[in-house]
DNA sequence: GCGACAG
DNA sequence: ATCTTGTCGC
C-alpha cells in the first residue's frame, strides 16, 4: 500500500495500470481511514496555469505555472509556487500524466499541510475509477477533493433550482461518486467528487463550506488560480 | 463513421 | 486549460 506505487508513470499505458491499482486501494483507503469535515480545517487548493496563446488542448513540454495555497476560513496560513514543462500533452482519462508532477511539486512545499485539498479535477468519476484528485492524494497522503465545471464519466441532473446549499448526486454505473453543488445563488453549480480518503458526502460539504456566497468557485482555488496566474505573469509569459 | 472528451 | 464575445448585475 505504499504511496511509492502510485508515483506518476511515464508512460500513458502505465497510468492505466496504476489507475486500476488505485481505485481499489482507494476504496480501502477510505473505509479504513475517512476523513470528516470536522471543526475549522486547513483546505488547501492548487491550480495549473499554462502560456497563454498556444494552439490546441495542449502539448508536451508546455511551460506551466502551479499555485498551492492552504487556508484556514479566510485566512492564508502558506502558499507556495512550482515552475515546469509538462511531460505529457492533455487527454480525457490521463490529466495525471500531465499535471500531477507540477501539483505535487507545489502542494509537496506548503508548510504547514493542509488538513483537506482541493483538486481541478475527478475522483471516483473517471473511466477506471481514479482521476487526478484522488491520484495526487494518494501520493501526498492527503485527503482530497475533486471540483470541475462538469462531469467526465458519470451522470446525473443538475439541481433544480440555484440556491447556495442546494445538491444532486451524479453517478457511475448506480454508484454514487460526486454531488453538483451550488456555491452560489443563481450560478451554475460545480461538481464535488469523492477523492482520496473522502465520501462523495464529505466532498460536498467541504466544497459548500470553502465557498462563499459571493464566488462561485471555492476560495482556496480562487486564490491558487490567481496566484499561478500572477506568477506566469511574472514570469513575462502572460 | 461521428461526436464527446476532467484540465 | 486558453480564447472570444456578449450579457447581466453590483
Amino acid at each position: 500500500m505504499g504511496v511509492d506505487a502510485y508515483s506518476w508513470p511515464g508512460s500513458d499505458d502505465e497510468l492505466v495500470e496504476v489507475q486500476y491499482t488505485l481505485a481499489a486501494d482507494a476504496e480501502a483507503a477510505l473505509a479504513a481511514q475517512p476523513w470528516t469535515f470536522d471543526g475549522q480545517p486547513a483546505v488547501g487548493g492548487c491550480f495549473v496555469a499554462f502560456a497563454r496563446g498556444e494552439s490546441g488542448p495542449g502539448h508536451r513540454g508546455d511551460r506551466a505555472w502551479a499555485a498551492a495555497v492552504s487556508l484556514r476560513g479566510r485566512a492564508i496560513v502558506a502558499q507556495s509556487v512550482a515552475v515546469q514543462q509538462v511531460p505529457a500533452a492533455y487527454a480525457p482519462g490521463l490529466l495525471a500524466r500531465r499535471e500531477g508532477p507540477i501539483l505535487q511539486a507545489a502542494v509537496g512545499d506548503l508548510r504547514p499541510g493542509p488538513d483537506v485539498l482541493l483538486v481541478d479535477a475527478t475522483g471516483l468519476d473517471h473511466p477506471r475509477g481514479a482521476g487526478l484528485a484522488l491520484h495526487l492524494g494518494a501520493i501526498l497522503g492527503v485527503p482530497t477533493v475533486g471540483v470541475t465545471h462538469r462531469t467526465l464519466v458519470a451522470s446525473g441532473a443538475v439541481p433544480e433550482h440555484l440556491r447556495r446549499g442546494a445538491t444532486a448526486p451524479v453517478y457511475v454505473r448506480d454508484r454514487c461518486v460526486g454531488y453538483w453543488v451550488c456555491t452560489k445563488t443563481a450560478a451554475r453549480a460545480v461538481v464535488a467528487h469523492a477523492g482520496w480518503r473522502t465520501s462523495p458526502e464529505t466532498a460536498a460539504e467541504t466544497v459548500l463550506a470553502a465557498s462563499s456566497s459571493r464566488a462561485r468557485t471555492p476560495l482556496p482555488l480562487r486564490h491558487a488560480r490567481r496566484v499561478a496566474r500572477t506568477t506566469r505573469a511574472s514570469a513575462g509569459a502572460g
